[in-house]
DNA sequence: AAGCCGTGGTA
DNA sequence: TTACCAAGGCT
């Protein structure tokens, strides 16, 4: 990596904001620097594109127009608002931190990194974000963009994958970020990862700071930043039941933690559960699977259903770490059935153009509409 | 430290 | 289709 005299530190700072000033984007949640406006934005946008973002922010605000309204929300309402966003904890975590604001600090926001830190769901980037933009504080927002555009620049050769490289680039940051303007300073960095020094196709030919960018100057821009690769999502196997009577569906509520957290789907089995009935699993056909299958669902709801495999193809659904392949299946089920045992309710569908819904489950009520 | 946690877009 | 990316935080 390469260090930066006073001189072109200066140099840079001027460059950047000058051109920050012409051609920043213009932005819902950039109309003024309200904090509770930078901190709704910061959330939605972890890991999440600008343009997904701008419509859900701006019905957002509609919806919950301040900290209070957000504290005071119904659950429901929040999630419906989420529904779509991903990354669900972010919402509930959003309400926990208006919750603090509201009931344990009178409505004040803490305005130091560290104080913001405290709330639900702000980490260090977010904490920076809001310190430096909503308060002026000179600390650096270090997210994916900072990390780029500086390891590029600076041609550091950390791997911003490993939680040790983050307090190196604060303090590399620290140094070169405007005091003076701090927001700007980190919101320009971020609008200039997104545009000519994007991780794909940058164009730091006609960049503004092509002349600080030693990556670009020695040929070398695609080596940075150096990161390491995550494992790919382990496939999973399920089958998706689907029981109707008239306009209801029997739905299931998926635990309190971890994937789609309290969301409601179809009744989900997984394949492996039914395989782990058979003393010789690689050896069971169609068939018997199915037997298997209604044979599990007997025992662990007592339900007694006969399946009808529904269509040719499963649904296939990627998250970041797992990728659902879901075979369907219809059943009856009597009208007088015990549903005592069974973990879910009926649902109109009514109640579920209502109710929040994970992406997955509106695929397969999707593929629902299209075999028919 | 490394795995968990969603979704949509792009090459 | 696969792979990877996009303004991360929590455990």
């Amino acid at each position: 990596m390469i260090e930066w005299s006073e001189n072109q530190i200066h140099a840079f700072r001027k460059t950047l904001l000058d051109w920050y000033d012409v051609n920043g984007r213009q932005l819902p949640w950039r109309q003024d620097h309200e904090p509770y406006h930078v901190w709704i934005s910061e959330i939605m946008l972890q890991q999440t594109q600008v343009n997904t973002v701008i419509p859900y922010y701006q019905r957002f605000m509609t919806e919950f127009p301040t900290v209070s309204d957000l504290a005071a929300a119904p659950e429901a309402k929040l999630m419906k608002a989420w529904e779509g966003l991903g990354y669900y904890s972010r919402a509930r975590n959003l309400q926990k931190a208006a919750k603090q604001i509201v009931n344990e600090r009178g409505g004040q926001w803490p305005k130091t990194v560290e104080g913001l830190q405290e709330l639900a769901g702000i980490g260090p980037y977010t904490a920076g974000a809001i310190a430096s933009i909503a308060f002026n504080e000179p600390v650096p927002a270090v997210d994916g963009n900072a990390f780029r555009v500086f390891a590029r620049l600076l041609e550091i050769d950390l791997d911003i994958a490993k939680p040790q490289a983050r307090p190196i680039f604060e303090k590399i940051i620290e140094r070169i970020m405007s005091p003076d303007r701090p927001g700007d300073f980190n919101q320009a960095i971020m609008d200039l990862g997104s545009s000519y020094m994007t991780a794909k196709n940058p164009d730091s030919a006609h960049s503004p700071v092509k002349a600080f960018n030693q990556a670009y100057i020695d040929g070398v821009e695609m080596q940075y930043p150096v990161k390491s690769k995550k494992p790919k999502p382990v496939k999973v196997s399920y089958y998706g039941i689907v029981i109707r009577q008239n306009d209801q569906f029997l739905m299931q509520k998926r635990p309190s933690e971890g994937l789609l957290a309290n969301f409601w789907t179809f009744p989900l089995i997984a394949e492996d559960d039914v395989l782990a009935l058979s003393k010789t699993p690689e050896l069971v056909t169609d068939e018997e699977r199915l037997n298997l299958l209604e044979q599990l669902i007997r025992q662990e709801y007592g339900l007694h259903l006969r399946l009808v495999p529904m269509g040719a193809k499963p649904v296939k659904h990627t998250f970041t770490h797992r990728q659902w392949i879901i075979s369907l299946l219809s059943a009856e089920v009597a009208p007088d059935a015990d549903l005592s045992f069974f973990p879910g309710k009926w649902l109109s569908t009514q109640e579920l153009n209502t109710i929040a819904l994970p992406k997955v489950q509106e695929k397969l009520m999707q593929r629902l509409v299209n075999t028919k």
